[in-house]
This record gives structure tokens, sequence and C-alpha cells, in this order.
RNA sequence: GCCCCCAUGGUGUAGCGGUUAGCACGCCAGGUUUUCAUCCUGGUAGCAGCGGUUCGAUUCCGCUUGGGGGUACCA
């Protein structure tokens, strides 16, 4: 088997062409057979090598490999320009100077379901030749057959009056060349394929196999875009997302096997990735499952590599202690330093928790906090415990009378990791520093 | 307009003629917990509609409705 993801570079790679690059990914995979990366960049205002360059940055994050490529599909427009020459040579395409409103004059007088056939002229556009009748049946590994009937298709142009290639034929040519046995891709291209299908048969070759995905919305149903929060992989990078979670949940996204589970490893989605088992309907995008999904893969790293994961996604060393601490109550590594950037930035401004719980009524227990840490002959997680519970008992009060004003008197906030862990790693110095702050 | 694809709770899905329609996310309610988060328990909610076929339709067929895609000398 072989198989290729072809993304036109038009900047970042938008999600829905992530899950693309995953089915691609995991046919492949699963047959032991070859990825290949094409960029289809005869567009050449679009395609610039930056916008290449975040295509391949997004693969390489989700860390789907590729066997061959990239490559360059306007690297290959001899052959393009070579094989619309034997079209028009065979008499299976020709030459017309039709546009496309004269197309619509066309169908006024034929009827709207009859399509296009234009005059071979001298000069213009190139357009293939349909034929009026037959039809052409494509054999979809996820739709089943679908059928086109000939005579509805408008003579596809194939080349511009300059020779310069168009995409479908492009298409159709490489596929052919890189010797691609299934071409897995969006359903926006199926009304395509009969076009590409027919090119094949008027070079006398025969078509690959086809599997189209259906296409991903977003929460209300629409085309996904930023509104939802997320339309790119990079963007889902930068808020705190595991590729692998990532990797997980977009291979969900219209794919189901009979054991229904939902937390499924890369390597176990290989295993059993099939192409019966991908889902026809269009499916939405649900930012708060891959939350979860997330929460969930990250919770298994091992603290060296989710430190070292927040570290890189931070952009400072160090967090190692703190990592320690509060990953367990994080989702995604974007919320670190929310939760504990104040060990380093020192308490953080929020007046409606100061107002809470730093007021005069909370003064004898901070005191009594404060004087009880402050005699510890050692600064362990063991003794400060006992101290503030002791602290607790003393004071006749709920725990929660305790706790949260020295968690605001350190933090600043009501949110932080367990304040017995805050205090051991703040060190004794700079705990009774903000105690003393607060009090 | 024409061509094509699609349709199980709010979301993702299981189901492949006979099921109390299952699972997960979300949401709601409890519980655990020093906050938050996690975690645990329970609950909520679905076969778009109408016709067929059949002893029997969520499941097969048709129509309608509703989504989506295509209809470029873009990709």
């Amino acid at each position: 088997m072989r198989v290729r993801f072809a993304p036109s570079p038009t900047g970042q790679l938008h999600i829905g062409g992530a899950r693309t690059a995953l089915y691609n990914w995991l046919a492949a995979r699963h047959a032991d057979g070859t990825f290949v990366l094409r960029i289809e960049d005869t567009d050449r205002e679009r395609s610039t090598p930056e916008n290449t360059a975040q295509i391949l940055e997004a693969l390489v994050w989700l860390d789907l490999d590729w066997d061959e490529g990239p490559l360059s599909q306007a690297d290959h427009e001899p052959r393009h320009r070579a094989v619309v020459e034997q079209l028009l040579a065979d008499g299976r395409a020709y030459r017309t100077n039709a546009n496309a409103d004269d197309v619509r004059t066309w169908k006024d007088e034929h009827g709207d379901d009859r399509g296009f056939r234009g005059t071979p002229e001298d000069e213009g556009a190139v357009r293939l030749r349909v034929p009026d009748s037959g039809e052409t049946v494509i054999e979809d590994l996820i739709r089943g057959t679908t059928t086109f009937q000939n005579v509805h298709l408008d003579d596809p142009v194939i080349a511009r009056a300059d020779g310069s290639p168009l995409y479908n034929l492009a298409v159709a040519v490489d596929d052919l060349d890189a010797g691609i046995t299934d071409v897995i891709r969006g359903v926006d291209h199926l009304s395509n394929t009969q076009k590409q299908v027919l090119v094949l048969e008027a070079m006398g070759e025969k078509p690959p196999r086809y599997a189209h995905l259906s296409l991903l919305h977003g929460p209300d149903g629409k085309k996904l875009s930023k509104r939802h929060g997320a339309e790119s992989v990079q963007e889902l990078r930068d808020k705190g997302y595991l590729p692998e979670a990532v990797r997980n949940y977009l291979a969900l996204l219209g794919w189901g096997d009979a054991d229904d589970e939902t937390l499924i490893s890369t390597s176990e989605l290989v295993k059993r990735f099939d192409f019966a088992s991908v889902t026809q309907a269009p499916a939405q995008f649900d930012e708060a499952k891959l939350r979860w999904i997330n929460g969930r893969y990250l919770h298994e790293l091992s603290d060296e590599d989710l430190t070292a994961r927040v570290e890189a996604f931070v952009g400072r060393d160090g967090l190692g202690p703190a990592v320690a601490i509060a990953g367990e109550k994080i989702q995604t590594l974007a919320e670190f330093w929310p939760l504990c950037g104040f060990i380093w930035d020192g308490p953080s401004d929020d007046p409606k928790a100061r107002e809470t719980w730093l007021g005069p009524e909370n003064e004898a227990a901070l005191s009594a906090a404060r004087a009880a840490l402050d005699s510890l002959s050692d600064w362990e997680l063991p003794s400060i415990e006992a101290a503030l519970r002791g602290v607790v008992e003393s004071q006749g009060v709920k725990p929660n009378s305790v706790f949260q004003p020295v968690r605001v008197a350190l933090a600043g906030t009501t949110v932080s990791p367990g304040i017995f862990e805050t205090l051991e790693l703040l060190g004794r110095e700079e705990s009774l520093k903000r105690l003393d702050g607060a009090i």
C-alpha cells in the first residue's frame, strides 16, 4: 500500500488536514506500507517556503513521519505538460476559448443537467473531452459505490491557455506516477474524483482506490474556524495539548470499532485501523473531550517527562519540584504557569481572595500559623502539616479557616497546589516572609 | 439551479432485522479532598419525519426535511 498526504501550503495545518494526514499515516503503518508527502504548490502565490515549513512543522510535532518526500508538485510541471500534449494529440482533450460565461450560455440552451461540451479551437484553455454517455463509477473504501453520469459533467479545464496544468490533471498524474494505491482525502474531493478518474482513463491508466473522509465541523455545525477556539495544529500545541492526545482524539473523530474505547494508544490505533470502521458522517470538533483525553495522557506521564514538556512549553528550567506537586492538577501544559507562577513571581493579585481570606477575622489564624511554622526545627512536609493541623485544633476552627488564609498569603489566590507541599517548596524564609506580608 | 455525500442523546461513537438502544465526553446531583483539579457513585438525554419491505424495523428501500461538498483558465 502506498498512500499520500497532499496539502496545499496555505499556512498552518488545519485540524481537518491533520486528521487526513493521521488517517493516511495510520493506514500506511497498519499495512506496513509507504506514506508519501507531497506539497500541492502549483499555486505560486500561496505556496511560500514559510507556508510549506508550517505544514512540515505540524506533522513533525504530531510525530506523523513520512517515508518519501516532501515532493513538490510544481517540480512535476514538465511531466504534466507532456501529458496534456499527449491528450491533445490523442484527441482526448482540446483547446477552446470558451470561458465560464460561455459554459453558462451553453447550459441555458441545453438544460442545467447537461454538461458543457466545447468545440475545438486553435487556442485557449485545454479541456478534457468528457464522454456524453456512460458513467464514472467510484468505488470508495468508506462510502461504497458512487456513480456520476458523465453527461452532467462540464468538460473540465485541465490546463490554462498558457499551457500550465491545473489541479485535477496534476493530482491524477502525480498519484499515478508515485504509484499511489489508495487516495485518502476529504469528501470535498469526491466530485473532483470523477474528473481525475476521467483523466486517468483518457491516459489509458487505471485509477487507484479511493477513501473519502467526512469533513470536520465546529461546535455549531459550521466549518471549523478560529471562532471555535482552535483551527490549526499549531494552535492546539500552543494551548498545551500533547501530540499523543491529539492523535488519539483525532483518530476517534470519524473512526470507531466494536471495542468502543476512548483512550487508545497510537500503536494500538495502528494495529486496529480499518477503513470499514471509518464513519461516513461529518464530525464536530469538541475541545472539551480533547481536554479530558489530554488530561488522562498528561497524568500518565512520568515526573521527568512531564517536567521536560512543561519546561519546553513555559520556556524556563528548574520547574521539576513544582511540576511534582502540581502535575496532577493540570489538564494541559498551559495550565501549569497560571497555577504555579506565584512560586517565582510572588503572590498574584486577586483582590477578592484577599478581601475574603486576609481580613481581620483571619488574623488570629494567620498569626498562629506563622508562629507554629516559625518554631519548626525542620522544614519537611510532615512537620509542616503537623504544625498547621495543630493550629486548626488549637484554634478550634475548620481546616479551611487556617489553610485558605495561608494559601492566599502565599499564592495571592484561592487556587494553588497543596498547601503543605507549597510551603515546603517555597522554603522557610520565603514562606514566613509572605505570611508576614499578609498579616 | 444542477451533481454528489451525509443523518443514533448537546458532542464522539457501538449497533450491522427481534437489545431494558451500550460506552465515552459534557451537564446535573452526591461522595472523597486543605483550595482547585483529579478520582468514585448515581442521574440526565437519542434512533429527523413519512411511506414501504417484513411476522417484526434504529438497522433494508424510497421520498421529504435538514446539514455538508462540488459546480474556477484555485487547490
